[in-house]
DNA sequence: TGTGCCTATGTCATTTTTGACATATACTTC
DNA sequence: GAAGTATATGTCAAAAATGACATAGGCACA
């Protein structure tokens, strides 16, 4: 896991360090956490790539600016299910989620 | 999608008949709602395939029987994130949600 | 029949997530 | 420096999801 994003996670408000090892996290929610970044990545990635602001995306999904930010601050706030409606409201596929699902770390910590 | 799950979303509560068409999901609504029933099954798969209870499930992931149980029944009020973890408490690894991500429907109507 | 185990369904008080709003910061372009 | 646009962050009342509990149905086996 990427400094980085350790650094989002830890000022965005999560528990643990390296999203488990550092605290309490479980397995499954350790899991869920990381899925969630790897998502809320692909979310950005989706709507720049098709040139959509916050508040675009926001409009489009029934949402608000300020959630759609926190999103992709990785605010422990927002739930998998907002962020995969993003996902889809972005104009990303069934595809393209699968396999941001499966996507690893791309930068070396 | 199959009847048996329309059946499903429809005895569950749910507003609309294929998942969109009948009734006004939006798109990205739409394909959260087909993508919950996909991996509500991958759950139910994953903890049978280990010779859970939902009991024994509920247990490992914190939660109640009563709500694997809605969980499996495809009930709206359970959230993608408990199903995910659930997933993943079932014993299920990233890689077979990948799969499960991007499974059709496996029953033709 | 009755006992045991698993799953389904309903209810509900508590917790979490939500959209909305205000406001702040950053970066252009004038 | 003002004005415009995009993003970040905090707050909050309302809505949704949660675990717990009760209870019913099914299905085996005695």
């Amino acid at each position: 896991m990427s400094t980085a994003k350790l650094k989002r996670l830890q000022s965005a408000g999560w528990k643990s360090g390296s999203a488990k090892d550092f605290l309490q996290l479980s397995d499954e929610e350790a899991m869920l956490v990381e899925l969630k970044l790897a998502l809320t990545d692909a979310v950005r990635l989706s709507r720049q790539k098709r040139g959509l602001s916050q508040i675009d995306l926001a409009q489009r999904m029934g949402s608000s600016q300020s959630r759609v930010a926190k999103m992709e601050a990785g605010d422990p706030s927002v739930s998998l299910d907002l962020i995969v409606r993003a996902f889809f409201a972005s104009g990303g596929t069934r595809q393209e989620l699968q396999r941001a699902f499966g996507a690893k770390e791309k930068m070396a910590a």
